[in-house]
DNA sequence: GATTCAGTTCGACGGTTGTCAAAGTATATA
DNA sequence: TATATACTTTGACAACCGTCGAACTGAATC
């Protein structure tokens, strides 16, 4: 896959509002440091507000978290039955070095 | 329009391949400080050659470029019959610190 | 084991998108 | 004025996308 070809894609899955919002969601927990479960958790780490403020249901935000991780934006790991979804940092810095100039 | 909403529609248009292509382009043309023409200019501007390879009709050519504009990625302007696009800088960094941490 | 919970998969539907051919517009040139 | 150039507009069509409801899976809880 060529270059633009990745960039292009990275670009697509944030090219929707919604999907954006969630990605821009993810990024907020991961500046503090911490992963973001689609669920609320007991300790701190609850995502839920930003993403249920959207109002599509559960299958329209498990579609669009797996185009954010097919263009390389963030990985999942799995806890229990809870998601977590962590912003992938290399792929955010090439997305920035596309604008500098 | 809302924050996402313009960083949204900025991510549209570079989201496919060709369009991606066709900003790529006249950012090599920016960074040299020249505007780009669609067509061949005798004098040093000429932008088709990257364009061409892409192998899309002129008509699927305008409407990209009108898509780049709308999202305000770029500008053009006319001289005699050929249109020259530029890179927008404001909406380039606007971009490139979306991607900051 | 039955039930709830958190998320996923499937199938469908209306709306959007990329592309082209054909016709149109406006500017330059002969 | 006739012709060529450099796009643009229109109309069409296949492919793709965002969303949902319904059914499903696997993990926790009763």
């Amino acid at each position: 896959m060529s270059d633009s070809d990745v960039l292009a894609r990275a670009f697509k899955a944030l090219s929707h509002p919604n999907r954006l919002e969630i990605y821009r969601e993810f990024v907020r927990y991961w500046e503090q440091g911490q992963p973001a479960s689609l669920a609320d958790v007991p300790a701190g780490c609850l995502l839920a507000e930003g993403i249920k403020r959207l109002n599509i249901g559960a299958p329209t935000v498990s579609h669009h978290i797996r185009e954010l991780v097919d263009a390389g934006l963030i990985t999942t790991s799995r806890h229990g039955r809870q998601l977590f979804c962590a912003v992938e940092p290399v792929m955010r810095e090439r997305l920035r070095l596309f604008f500098e100039s």
